[in-house]
Formats: C-alpha cells, sequence, structure tokens
DNA sequence: CCAATATCGATAATTAGGTATCGATAAAGC
DNA sequence: GCTTTATCGATACCTAATTATCGATATTGG
C-alpha cells in the first residue's frame, strides 16, 4: 500500500451532503434570502443541525451567533469547494439511451462537469452531433483526451466492453471514471472510479419498501403516528 | 425526528454490496465455477475479505473452511434477500429522455424492479409506447397504482414538478420513490425516498479526480507511465 | 493416514461518522 | 440599556461499521 488518497480530511458523506446544501442555498438565494441557519438547512433537509453546523465548518466559513450563515459566500465556498465554479471537462463514452440521455443533461455543467464530446464504435452514430457534442470514434479517444487535458470520463456502454474501454481511456491518461456499466471495473492504481450503480439503488428501494409494505401491513398496532390511510 | 427505518438488521452498507457480490457471482457460475471464498471475492471487488465474510454471514449462508461458499446456493440467498427473484413491479413518472433510457435499461427487471408503464402529462408522448410499456395520463396514476397494487416510482421528472408529483403518486398509495429529479422532495411519514443524486456522484468523482491530479503533478516529472523505472 | 494449510466464523478492537452538551455571542424586544 | 433568546462552535460522547485476532475445521498433498 503506497500512496492512497489519504488525505481525505473532509469526510465523504460531507462532500456528498454539500451539492444538497448548495442546491437549497440556491433556492433560498432566488427567493431573496441573504442568510440562513443551519438549524433550517437542517429542518428542510431533513438532517440534525448539528450535523450542518459541522458540515459547513470543515467548507471553512463561519455564522454569526442568533443569525446563521450569510448565503452568497456560503455559496461561493461550497461551490468553489467541489470545482463547480471552474467544471472539469469530461469525455462521454457509449451514446446509447443513457448516454444521450446524460449528454442532454443540461444541469450537469453547473455541477462541475462539462462533457465536452462523445464517442462511440457505432458508424451510425460517429460524426453527429448530441446536444451539441460531437460524437467521435472511440478510436480517437486517447489521443483527444491528452492534447485537450480531459481527466474524466463517463461510462455508458454495455458492461461486456466496459473494461476494454476503460483501459482505453486509461490510456488516455483518464484518472477518474464515473461508471454506468454495470459491471465492476479492473483499475490500476492512481484512477478513480465511482460506480453509479443503479442495482444498488433499486436494492435499497426495494429493501426498504418491502419493509414499508410489511409494517404497513402489520400496522393498526404499533402505529406511532396518526394513520393517514385506511 | 426523521424516518428513521431502525428495524434495519442488516446494515444498509451491506445490502448496497449484496448486488455487486451478486453481479461477481453470476459471472463466476457462467464461467462454470462452483464455488468461491471470501478471499476471493474481496480481491476481485478490492474489498476486505472479513468484510465479505461478514456480509454473507448476514445473508444467512455458511461456508466450508478451506472452499469457501457454493456459488449456486449463494445467489439464491441473495436474489431473495434482495427480492430479485420476485420483482417488484413500478410506474415510471416522466418520460423525457433518462426516463426513456431508464425504460429501455432491461437490466433492471433482473435486479428487483419491473417497471410496467409510465406516465407523463405530454399529449404527444401519451399513448405512445416506449420500450413496449405504454405511456400513460399522469392523471390516470393514482388509481392505477391501486388497483394494480404497486407501491414503487421511479420520479424522472424536472425538478420543478417533482414534489407535485411526488404528492400525486403517494396519494396512490405509493410509498417508495426513487427520485431522479435534482430536488429535494419534502415527505410524509411512512414514505422512503432514494435520492439518486447525480450532482452528489459528480461531486465525489470531480474532488477525488481533483486530488489525483494534484498528487500526480506534485510527485512525477512527466506525465507517461510507459516510461519504465530502473 | 497424517501434516500442512487455507478458510470459516465468533469475539474483540478500532475507526469513522454522527449526536449531545454547554458556554459564548449577538440580535431582538422590553 | 438590560434581559431574553436563537444560534454558533468547541469538546465530549455514542453508535454503526469495518478491521483484527484466533481457535476450529476440512481438504489437499505427501
Amino acid at each position: 500500500m503506497q500512496q492512497k488518497p489519504q488525505r481525505t480530511v473532509t469526510p465523504l458523506p460531507t462532500v456528498r451532503r454539500f451539492p444538497v446544501y448548495l442546491r437549497l442555498l440556491l433556492q433560498l438565494k432566488s427567493q431573496g434570502r441573504e442568510d440562513v441557519s443551519a438549524t433550517t438547512i437542517a429542518q428542510k433537509l431533513n438532517l440534525e443541525a448539528i450535523l450542518v453546523r459541522k458540515d459547513l465548518s470543515l467548507a471553512g466559513v463561519v455564522g454569526r451567533p442568533r443569525i446563521g450563515f450569510e448565503i452568497a459566500p456560503l455559496i461561493e465556498k461550497l461551490e468553489s469547494f467541489l470545482g463547480w465554479s471552474d467544471p472539469a471537462k469530461a469525455f462521454l463514452i457509449g451514446a446509447g439511451h443513457l448516454g444521450s440521455a446524460l449528454l442532454q443533461y443540461e444541469p450537469l455543467r453547473q455541477q462541475g462537469l462539462d462533457i465536452i464530446a462523445a464517442f462511440d464504435r457505432d458508424p451510425n452514430l460517429i460524426g453527429e452531433t448530441i446536444a451539441n457534442k460531437p460524437v467521435l470514434a472511440i478510436e480517437k479517444l486517447p489521443s483527444l483526451a491528452r492534447r485537450m487535458h480531459v481527466h474524466t470520463a463517463v461510462l455508458t456502454v454495455p458492461a461486456s466492453v466496459a473494461q476494454e474501454v476503460a483501459d482505453l481511456a486509461i490510456d488516455g491518461g483518464i484518472c477518474g471514471i464515473w461508471n454506468f456499466a454495470p459491471t465492476q471495473l479492473d483499475i490500476r492504481e492512481g484512477v478513480f472510479v465511482h460506480h453509479e450503480d443503479l442495482s444498488a439503488s433499486s436494492a435499497i428501494l426495494t429493501v426498504q419498501v418491502s419493509k414499508l409494505l410489511h409494517a404497513r401491513n402489520s400496522s393498526a398496532a404499533d402505529s406511532n403516528e396518526t394513520t393517514e390511510e385506511p
């Protein structure tokens, strides 16, 4: 075990919550509010106030007692922490259904990820543009990635080719992969993979739903709240 | 004060890993293997062996020393735990780019979620079918959900209408919402929301990538990994 | 058949993340 | 101007999750 990015001063769960705070803050700002307390944020987001306070302190902002935090600087602080003020350029690989949906999903650019081109191996797609972004031949990826200093790739290819394509991207110097393919990638040191695991999500969903249904069925007994549906 | 499903005997991180195990196990099985050790699983998935063993024991399987676990029963156990052998019926709301991508994403059914219909309010879409699934008028959702005993909804609508549509779904008895809309939902007790937060994912990705790049710059002289160290 | 060994599984220790407590502070109201 | 009150922020505490330890066990190889 050599240098693993151990410098995570900020816990990942906190990083995950930052965009949630940001969304809320932007909304509040657009409503004309100028400051907000951790308590209020917590209420709106179903979190504990103390957790919000701790997170915000990790972002390096200070609040004022009785008032809370100034929204504008807070937004700025969070955006710069996340690097959203200067979105990272990214390539998308696999311009299928999911891929083109992501290409057309504008908010991503405001959220730190600027997909500037797509790659595919389907000759019918190559040369087209989707959401004003060109679809290029997959073979061109490594050289282009180097030339344009792109270090992030979004992988929306079938599982069967995911590994091969990921290797190609890494050859081009890609060191961050957002993997939507339902497969485990075998990756070497120095490359980070975030697996967007729909199956894990659906697992959580179904497990929780069946728990809720079970509770609902065996309910009436220990329903701790006023029941709504007869 | 919030929804805290404390009856979770199985930790959620474990539940999240189950599908990952399952994917690997299916792959191994297709290669003709009959058993596998926790050690091997851990290696392939970049996890600690002991963690795998603990997870599997929570799934209720027993292994044999020196051999490991029989793959077939393990698959069965995990699938039944996750409810994947009997997929939950679900409605999808919002047949836009992302929505139709999900409708066409076949693996979901094997992963416990069977989307049987879509809903939208666009008259041009209503009446069409996407991936053999009908697109219906959103107004029909509540009554249909009740009649067909659908308790799960996939939300792929713009943020601006997400709350309103979620309320409608809940009126229909929906108690599990997979929310792809980039907004916080205000939900009452007894309803579970899993927020598929692309912005949180992209946050993690960009933060990790910039960390990697920073490490890369401050360490190596030049870019290429093809240069062999003496 | 016996020794060597890889693995399991129970218990214990550790770590990370989240929560509670409480004094300090500054705005609002009297 | 003084009291009240909501909130911050530092410290301490707690819980959940992961990792370590170690004896037990069964298969493999000699």
